[in-house]
RNA sequence: GGAGAAGUGGCCGAGUGGUUGAAGGCGCCGCUCUCGAAAAGCGGUAGGCUCGCAAGGGUCUCGUGAGUUCGAAUCUCACCUUCUCCGCCA
């Protein structure tokens, strides 16, 4: 959620940001309602103050007669202020977050920016199969039973694929939670923030309507799973449950940055996705993640993003897998992001890049709602700036290195990064 | 799942219908004393919204929400959370 003084103070910006965010908001209706707002506040306020003063003291009966017509009037007003009041969250909460000076304006996928292409891609001498073939052919991935027992985009990961899950996690933990190498990461991307690592998290799965709503992350509702008996939402990722960590808290200004790194199933319904990628792994109902998420000071979140893409950057290289890195403009990019970055790995079986990573700088966005705030040296409180993004998405990882490290006779080589984890070194038809 | 108890400021804790946004203590900050520190003494110590150039004012917040009342931290209801006992359980 933006402020409505800065709102108020901006309008042209928010208008433009809104438009180049392809989001349509009355804004001249939100002004309306907000002056609507504090006139009926003022008008109780004033009722109240009156009410109070007399009810201190014992009131004569005539007193008492005049306060409950009072009352009646101030239950009035309290009702028209929670309509009004309604009306103008609704439309506030729409208003995405300002795009950062960096980002891109553009339409869709199409204004997206490539920042650089690293690694090589792998020369193959044979017409490489996609993931779902290997997966079915290799016996790791089996789907059509899934569908038997679940439903479509639903998976059973099988054998020495599944293996390759945990070997991937420690690899990654191995890395964010040691100081000396987010310090080297840090000294390479020449920034300058502090090398706290990230803090091993598994969080929540499920997450209540209030504090999703308080993410910013509630809507598209029908993306979201709901479990009615209990009022509760299954979260669409770690950050879901990571970013609330901290909600209605405030930090001192030398505990930041905090960092996370949650492990959790991230639950999504792929509504309006029918038919896209309906093969293998790619895009499932039900897939396992490492997520980064931290709390910083404000004027730390962009060189905070930066380190988070460096830490993603590091990963992807230590599989020795091809990517490129993107800067994704205004009309494909997040509500609550002001900046969005993507990490995408070649694929060969698809000839493609396909996206593994993303990366968002959110700003005081959902910290505002959240009510996450610091208390600075000169005692001012602000809000923090949260910064979110994937270390490993486990599926689509896997896919890359199905695909990137297959060889003529079908079997599939492991990382050298990840054989110490997983304890061996190929997959093949046994 | 059943029975019971409780949720007050950074922390502990008083307060059961009327100058209580809240006694007292701890902590924290400032000052005095001291060469300095400790101790002691004095003073100050929540946040949101809103009006105001400011000084300052108004209002809301005692788990959350709704209600009773002229008036609610105090009474009623629902929900959330915590604790105790019983049951069940990876």
């Amino acid at each position: 959620m933006l402020d409505i003084k800065f709102i108020r103070e901006n309008l042209q910006l928010v208008e433009t940001n809104n438009k180049n965010k392809r989001i349509e908001v009355d804004l001249k209706k939100l002004v309306e309602f907000d002056d609507e707002r504090k006139q009926l506040q003022a008008q109780i306020e004033s009722l109240r103050s009156e009410r109070k003063r007399v009810s201190k003291t014992k009131p004569s009966e005539a007193e008492i007669a005049e306060m409950r017509q009072k009352g009646d009037k101030i239950s009035q007003l309290e009702e028209a202020f929670r309509n009004v009041e309604n009306n103008f969250n609704e439309i506030i909460y729409k208003i995405p977050n300002i795009a950062h000076e960096s980002t891109p304006v553009g339409p869709d996928e199409s204004g997206n920016k490539v920042l650089r292409q690293i690694g090589e891609r792998p020369k193959l001498d044979f017409t490489p199969k996609e993931h779902w073939q290997l997966g079915k052919d290799l016996d790791i991935i089996d789907n059509e039973k899934a569908a038997n027992v679940t439903g479509a985009r639903f998976t059973y990961l099988k054998g020495k694929l599944a293996l390759l899950q945990f070997a991937l996690l420690q690899h990654a933990f191995s890395i964010i939670t040691d100081e000396k190498r987010i310090k080297k990461i840090l000294k390479k991307a020449k920034l300058d923030l502090k090398s706290t690592p990230f803090i091993p998290i598994i969080p929540p799965v499920m997450i209540r309507p209030e504090v999703f709503q308080r993410m910013a992350r509630l809507e598209p509702k029908e993306e979201r799973y709901y479990i009615p008996s209990d009022d509760l939402y299954l979260i669409g990722s770690a950050e879901h449950t990571l970013g609330s960590l901290h909600i209605d808290e405030t930090f001192n200004e030398n505990d930041l940055p905090i960092r996370y790194a949650g492990y959790s199933t991230a639950f999504r319904r792929e509504a309006g996705s029918y038919g896209k990628d309906m093969k293998g792994i790619l895009r499932v109902h039900q897939f396992d993640k490492l997520e980064m998420e931290s709390f910083s000071l404000p004027e730390d979140s962009v060189k905070e993003q930066d380190l988070f893409v460096a830490i993603q950057e590091e990963l992807v290289q230590s599989l020795g897998l091809p990517y490129q890195v993107v800067q994704i403009c205004t009309g494909d990019m997040g509500g609550p992001d002001a900046r969005q970055i993507d990490i995408e790995i070649w694929m060969p079986g698809q000839n493609k890049y396909r996206e593994t990573h993303t990366s968002d700088m959110m700003t005081d966005y959902q910290s505002r709602r959240l009510k996450t705030k610091v208390k600075r040296k000169n005692g001012k409180t602000e809000f923090v700036h949260m910064n979110d993004a994937t270390a490993f998405a486990i599926g689509r990882t896997l896919i890359a290195i199905m695909e990137n490290y297959q060889q003529k006779d079908g079997s599939i080589k492991i990382p050298k990064a990840l054989q110490k984890y997983c304890g061996f070194k190929v997959i093949k038809n046994e």
